[in-house]
DNA sequence: AGCACGCCGACT
DNA sequence: GTCGGCGTGCTC
């Protein structure tokens, strides 16, 4: 028989092996088959793992073929639409597609895997018909059918669904988004809900368990280990018409008929990949949207404007579910520097009669910062300079940047010995009210403290920004305090950011409670006390497309040394459309004396993107074939849609 | 990355 | 005459 050929991409973040190699499949190796995982010899006997995209009988590759070495593993789990899409995206952001396939795919567990080939080897158990559900008003009937694409904003407000454990109380969002998961799996095809964390995902699961049944429903967990999530990946594997939830790397999931996309609370920033090429979950959504055909869905509880400028394109359609009808109050601060107003206090006395109320902070702990008590200056780290903090009340002062305790800390411009709290905390937050409220139970929610849910008793809950837990019947009052903290902030995305976390914790409050706003005057406090958050939106759009700021524009960050800066700027001529600010230098690991990095920023419009891309990702190419001291970074790295320095502006 | 190939200075 | 400097190029 004839010898077949393999084409490859290996596991390697060099951008010079960004490409497919291709490999004879010797007389010994079975099973070789597109998707599979494979070892192949890269550069003499020195081994790599990686992916088979295609078969072929012919060789297409001129020089000298080496063997595939052995075959990893049967499962063809890069599936040729994911592959495409890895390509694409990895295009998009200039980066390298066995990257982009490190985050689409775990890490194969022979244990699990093993199981996997067993059970679909033999019975293959048919699902269940899907679940009967109570009348409830459709939502977006049609949607998945007519492969729409839509903005979504949903309106606030908790609900009751019944689990195997009892009954459980999530936002309304997740029933509504489970409803449409439940038109895809109704036409035999999955759906994809892409969440940004845990929390939401619990609220997501516990909704698509009630809508399209507990076998149906398929989880693809980060926090989970990887046993279990390589069991949730090869279930989508199965290719039957189930809903498939998850963190932002499960917009790769490998799913062949996929339905529905949904990307829940786009704007936030966990969506956005902390690895190399740094893709946010959105963009890659829209990307497999365009490649597949699936109905695409970017929903949240306030609209960002990421989303909003899709809709001013014509690429979305705006839409808008549920009602929530809540009482916003802005409040003024009390002159006495106290965090809670008096109509705070006057709302919770009111709400604690029967319902627990929210109270939400901007941060954790009991004291983020600490001054000297004698002449008033800023505690900090004898280490590291880093300010001091304290966790709880009488804890021992510790460093929030480097962790140190700061014991024996004695003040480097009076001497003094005693430190004295700024700035309140959850947990101090809690304490105060505590005593004003007594005989009130009082719980912190915060990163140390994690908490999903409260029952219906009347309590106060403190918590931390995106850290609420849901109330059984939602809270009788939400106090949202420290937004005055937040908006001083400088930063691009600072009010946005903010109106978002609000809507967070608005959605809690049951229906008809007061939602008191203390201390925010202006367009983000008016964002919140409006019906929608879309004009807030629009008007944020239309300042950064006059100031030339994402999202009206993307961007490109490039940093190297000098002279591969200057030339990537170069490569990419100058037009009208193109702008560039600096280069400047940067201090950073990689500034060295005499030699310096530059950094550079190139503003250009999204249909100027694919060139960009090009561009760039070729002087990376060039510049990664470059000599460079051992340990030294590259000479050029890109960031494409970089938020960080925008940040500051 | 890592490693081989390739063309110019000081050495047994 | 040669040993070896590291600039350049390549990985199926």
């Amino acid at each position: 028989m004839a010898d077949r050929y393999a084409r490859v991409v290996v596991d390697s973040r060099l951008p010079q092996l960004d490409r497919l190699f291709e490999y004879r499949v010797p007389p010994g190796v079975e099973g070789v088959e597109p998707g599979v995982r494979v070892r192949v010899p890269l550069r003499g006997d020195r081994m790599t793992s990686g992916y088979v995209v295609e078969v072929a009988d012919a060789r297409a590759w001129e020089g000298e073929v080496a063997d595939v070495e052995k075959l990893v593993s049967p499962v063809p789990v890069l599936r040729p639409e994911v592959w495409a899409l890895a390509r694409a995206v990895a295009d998009r952001a200039a980066g390298g597609a066995a990257d982009v396939l490190r985050v689409a795919i775990p890490g194969r567990q022979a244990r699990v895997e093993k199981a996997w080939l067993e059970r679909t080897g033999s019975e293959a158990a048919p699902l269940p018909p899907l679940p009967d559900v109570p009348e409830r008003a459709p939502v977006l009937p049609g949607l998945v059918e007519a492969r729409r694409r839509i903005a979504l904003e949903c309106a606030g407000g908790v609900a009751a669904v019944e689990t195997a454990d009892g009954t459980a109380w999530i936002g309304r969002w997740a029933i509504a988004l489970a409803a449409l998961a439940r038109q895809a799996l109704e036409r035999g095809e999955q759906a994809i809900l892409v969440v940004p964390d845990h929390r939401e995902q619990r609220q997501l699961r516990l909704a698509l368990e009630a809508a399209v049944g507990v076998e149906r429903v398929v989880e693809l967990d980060a926090r989970q280990k990887n046993p279990e999530r390589y069991r949730g990946f090869l279930r989508c594997l199965d290719d039957e018409p189930v809903a498939i939830i998850g963190p932002r790397s499960a917009v790769y999931a490998p799913a062949a008929r996929l339905g529905l996309l949904v990307v829940w609370e786009d704007g936030d920033p966990l969506l956005a990949e902390p690895l190399s090429p740094w893709v946010h979950a959105r963009d890659a959504a829209l990307v497999r949207q365009g490649q597949s055909g699936c109905a695409l869905v970017i929903a949240g509880h306030a609209r960002s404007t990421d989303a909003e400028r899709l809709v001013e394109l014509g690429h979305l359609e705006h839409e808008r579910v549920g009602t929530h009808r809540v009482r916003v109050l802005p409040a003024a601060l009390a002159d006495d520097g106290r965090r809670v107003p008096a109509a705070a206090f006057a709302a919770a006395r009111d709400a604690l009669a029967s319902k627990p109320v929210l109270v939400q902070v901007g941060r954790p702990g009991h004291a983020p910062g600490l001054r000297c008590a004698d002449c008033g200056s800023r505690g900090r780290c004898a280490a590291c300079g880093g300010p001091l903090g304290q966790r709880s009340r009488g804890a021992a002062p510790a460093c929030r940047l480097c962790g140190r305790l700061a014991a024996g800390w004695r003040c480097p411009s009076c001497d003094g010995r005693r430190l004295v709290p700024v700035g309140r905390g959850s947990s101090r937050i809690a304490e105060e009210l505590g005593r004003a409220i007594p005989g009130v139970p009082v719980v912190v929610a915060d990163g140390d403290h994690e908490r999903l849910a409260v029952d219906a008793r009347p309590r106060i809950v403190v918590a931390t920004r995106g850290a609420e837990p849901v109330a059984d019947g939602g809270y009788g009052a939400v106090v949202l305090l420290d937004g005055d903290a937040l908006l001083a902030h400088e930063g691009l995305r600072v009010a946005e950011e903010a109106v978002r976390q609000w809507a967070g914790a608005r959605a809690l409050a049951a229906e008809g409670a007061p939602v008191v706003l203390a201390g925010v005057v202006g367009p983000a406090a008016a964002a919140l006390t409006g019906p929608t958050t879309v004009p807030f939106a629009k008007a944020e759009l239309a300042e950064r497309r006059q100031l030339r700021f994402p999202p009206a524009v993307r961007t490109a960050s490039v940093v190297g040394t000098p002279d591969a800066v200057a030339e990537a700027l170069e490569a990419l001529g100058s037009a009208d459309h193109l702008d560039v600010l600096g280069p400047v230098p940067v201090a950073g690991d990689d500034a060295r004396p005499g030699e310096e990095a530059h950094r550079a920023i190139v503003r250009f419009p999204y249909n100027d993107g694919a060139r960009v891309a090009g561009v760039v990702r070729a002087r990376v190419l060039a510049a990664a074939s470059r000599p460079r001291r051992p340990g030294a970074p590259a000479r050029l790295r890109i960031r494409l849609d970089d938020p960080e320095p925008f940040d500051g502006l």
